[in-house]
RNA sequence: GGGCCGGUAGCUCAGUUUGGCAGAGCGUCUGGCUUUUAACCAGACGGUCGGGGGUUCAAGUCCCUCCCGGCCCGCCA
């Protein structure tokens, strides 16, 4: 397990990530005044969040290094952070949702993958490894954007992230926190830590035993090679300065060598280590409402309670514990390429079944299954059919009644969904008519359906084609423009040729399908064997969907000459 | 080793606060759609609610204990 832990702590910035749920404490009421129960989470957060008679703004905070890649995990945080603010917001609050980039952190060990400008995720060899590596130590901020465009490696990030909760509608602020301390919001932080500095040690050292009379909870940045440093020589709260040598720093068992430099920094120039300065954010912001992953839960939260109540003096916020979620069955980890974007799965599903599967308990772990993904969207079907009041489940339509209006950006009841197998099928051709047609058939479009909502309904065909092609599963057939290459026996040619005149006669997909039968019988053959012919002719597979319906909806003189073995 | 969280049908999940008949969707199977061919319809099958013990008229739900998984109890965040 040790073992584990170096590789892990390699990495643990960013990476593994959190998942899905939560933790009870969190939404367990408050000293059990009112324990009225809630059929969505948030509800009960909102409660207890209102249960303080906080001021407004409520503020409302999530966090995450910069380290490499902004994955689905990281966005537990924005998206629990927003469905709380959404319901303070509909209960007439004024909520500012904040994510702080907890920027001035060093960059402690090169990552193994990066995200590019648009997100994609390369490898190290993708860039300049080299001058990366020569920046190790130094805060995020400090350190040039790998790619060449943003101001520096962490803007390139918060970039990114901020790019992905746009594209899920999210109103989220970025928070620089090197900006924080630039800036002097973090002075009186500071200032309170290094001037109370037996009691910040004291209070930390019940949660950390490394914790004794030399501990100083503040890391200079050095003025000569610009990286974080750890030793600090003298404290004046008076000026507000610590003196520091740059000495070596030990992460994990790598060695980034300091510069020997020793110099005079003001309490603008470090930062605090992350169990003061997590409390500290919440009192340069105001935090009421902060979710955190479960690695928090038994670490970082607890000291963090008692830093804020004991050294800082403030109330600490409501906390809420999620549990991670696994991806395809393991870990998200970026480094062992277990990972999905944002702009990935939005590929795959509508941003609205991406916000209900966070709108799910935080509190169970759930496992993202893309090769199961209808699944998750047939789940979301149901959820939406239920706040209409089309489920009979009492539990659902609770559910439903209180998060959908939070999960899709405008309730509409007109709207169609296209079970997404069915649209993946309808994703076998790029015929919008034919789709239109399939879906008509099949009684998904009715007469009166607007056209926008068959535009939307059409925009689930594209995102299940996109899965079926990723999977390369059942759905994975794509109707042939130009004829396939095949060998057919004679008879089956003749028969082809007998279902063409019958096809160009003029009949419905229904009787085409029942003419299948009928020729494959006349002329002795095994229905399979006809069928198999005409996956060959139409999808180059030896199977594919409902053929007979399928050709009904595609164009008439196309399937004629196919079927006839015309070029 | 200690602590926290999780474990309900093959899969994805409700239900656990406040004890009251073991649930849904999907999948599977069977049947239907004049006819084995993945879209549609109906029905059926499917459970030791992780195991064991306890409290109770009654336990998925409460208590004890054990197993499995994740996390924390070093550093860092």
């Amino acid at each position: 397990m040790s073992d584990d832990s170096t590789r892990d702590a390699a990495e643990s910035d960013g990476d593994d990530a959190p998942d899905a749920a939560g933790v009870p404490d969190a939404t367990e009421p408050t000293d059990g005044d009112d324990t009225e129960h809630r059929a969505f989470w948030a509800d009960s957060v909102a409660d207890e969040i209102e249960a303080r008679d906080p001021e407004e703004p409520i503020v409302i905070k999530g966090g995450v290094s910069p380290s490499g890649v902004a994955h689905l995990g990281n966005f537990n945080e924005i998206m629990r952070g927003y469905f709380v603010a959404e319901v303070l917001r509909e209960r007439g609050r004024e909520v500012r949702q904040v994510f702080t980039s907890d920027d001035k952190d060093p960059l402690r060990k090169l990552p193994r993958k990066l995200a590019d400008t648009e997100g994609n995720i390369v490898g190290l060899g993708d860039v300049d490894a080299g001058a990366l590596g020569r920046n190790l130590g130094k805060p995020y901020t400090a350190i040039p954007d790998p790619f060449g465009e943003a101001d520096s490696y962490a803007a390139h990030f918060a970039n990114l992230l901020k790019a992905d909760a746009d594209r899920l509608g999210v109103p989220v602020e970025m928070i620089s926190n090197t900006e924080l301390y630039a800036d002097g919001a973090f002075d009186p932080v500071v200032e309170r830590v290094l001037s109370d500095i037996e009691n910040a040690r004291a209070v930390l050292s019940e949660y950390q035993r490394k914790v004794d009379g030399e501990y100083v909870p503040f890391n200079p940045v050095c003025g000569e090679c610009g990286k974080i440093t750890e030793t600090v020589t003298d404290i004046d709260p008076d000026a507000g300065t610590v003196d520091y040598v740059c000495t070596d720093l030990t992460v994990g068992d790598e060695t980034i060598d300091g510069c020997g430099h020793e110099g005079t920094a003001t309490f603008r120039e470090g930062k605090l280590p992350w169990r003061f300065e997590w409390p500290g954010q919440w009192q340069v912001l105001g935090v009421d409402f902060e979710p955190f992953g479960k690695d928090h839960a038994e670490g970082s939260w607890p000291s963090g309670e008692d830093i804020a109540r004991s050294v800082l003096e403030i109330e600490p916020p409501v906390p809420m514990t999620y549990e991670w979620f696994t991806l395809n069955g393991e870990a998200l980890s970026s480094s062992a390429g277990n990972i999905v974007t944002v702009p990935e799965i939005l590929e795959l599903l509508e941003p609205e079944v991406l916000r209900y599967f966070f709108a799910l308990d935080p509190r169970k772990a759930r496992n993202l299954d893309l090769s199961r993904l209808d699944q998750l969207v047939d789940d979301f079907d149901r959820f939406e059919r239920a706040y209409f009041g089309g489920v009979d489940d009492e539990t659902l339509t609770a559910f439903a009644e209180r998060a959908y209006p939070f999960v899709v950006e405008e309730v509409r009841e007109e709207r169609v969904r296209l079970p997404y197998t069915f649209a993946a099928v309808l994703g076998m051709t790029d015929d919008r008519e034919v789709r239109v047609e399939m879906a008509r058939n099949e009684g998904h479009f009715a007469e009166d359906t607007p056209e926008w909502a068959i535009e939307e309904a059409l925009e689930r065909v594209e995102k299940a084609r996109a899965w079926a092609e990723r999977m390369d599963n059942a759905y994975n057939y794509r109707l042939q423009v130009e004829m396939p290459d095949v060998h057919l026996e004679s008879d089956v040619e003749t028969a082809l040729d007998e279902l063409a005149d019958f096809v160009d006669a003029g009949h419905d997909g229904d009787e085409i399908q029942g003419e299948i039968y009928e020729t494959a019988k006349r002329h002795d053959l095994e229905v399979s064997d006809l069928f198999g012919a005409g996956y060959r002719l139409f999808f180059d597979q030896p199977q594919g969907p409902r053929l007979g319906e399928f050709l009904g909806d595609l164009d008439r003189t196309f399937v004629v000459k196919r079927l006839r073995r015309a070029e």
